[in-house]
DNA sequence: CACGGAAGTA
DNA sequence: TACTTCCGTG
């Protein structure tokens, strides 16, 4: 297991310098069965640059992204979940469903943006850290 | 488009 | 639990 104190980033050759930390990238922690969660493939398409023209991190804001494409976001939803029938209509509900869950929240105003709460994520990757100093806990 | 209640799935 | 499906409201 790396440290808690790594926080390599990754920057998207030739982009605007956004980047983000490496441990808001953690694909799955659970070795095998665990289904992918949608922030998970989020962040997985957001990754590569090969899905710039369907969704994209959003220049100035940390953690903003736009979904340009909300098509064929929703159709690659639908193929990775075996959910054919997928549309922006239903994956952007389980995207609201996230902001009670303090994982994301809507930029208002702007068309198919959302933003990342990265703070929420240290939290769900890493249940033992602890926010208030910023050290890790044991239990 | 965006929101959120309500019921359904695995 | 984490969505998926459906839908009335603004």
């Amino acid at each position: 297991m790396r440290g808690l104190g790594c926080r390599r980033v990754r920057s998207p050759a030739g982009g605007a310098g956004l980047a983000f930390p490496d441990w808001a990238y953690k694909a799955e922690s659970s070795p095998g069965s665990r289904q992918i969660q949608l922030w998970h493939f989020i962040l997985e398409l957001l990754q590569k640059e090969e899905f710039r023209h369907v969704i994209a991190w959003q220049q100035g804001e940390y953690g903003e992204f736009v979904i340009k494409d909300p098509d064929e976001v929703a159709r690659l939803w639908g193929r990775r979940k075996s959910k054919p029938q997928m549309n922006y209509d239903k994956l952007s509900r389980a995207l609201r469903y996230y902001y009670n869950k303090r994982i994301l929240h809507k930029t208002k105003g702007k068309r198919f943006t959302y933003k990342f709460n990265f703070s929420k994520l240290i939290f769900v990757n890493y249940p033992m850290w602890d926010m208030r100093d910023g050290r890790a806990q044991k239990s």
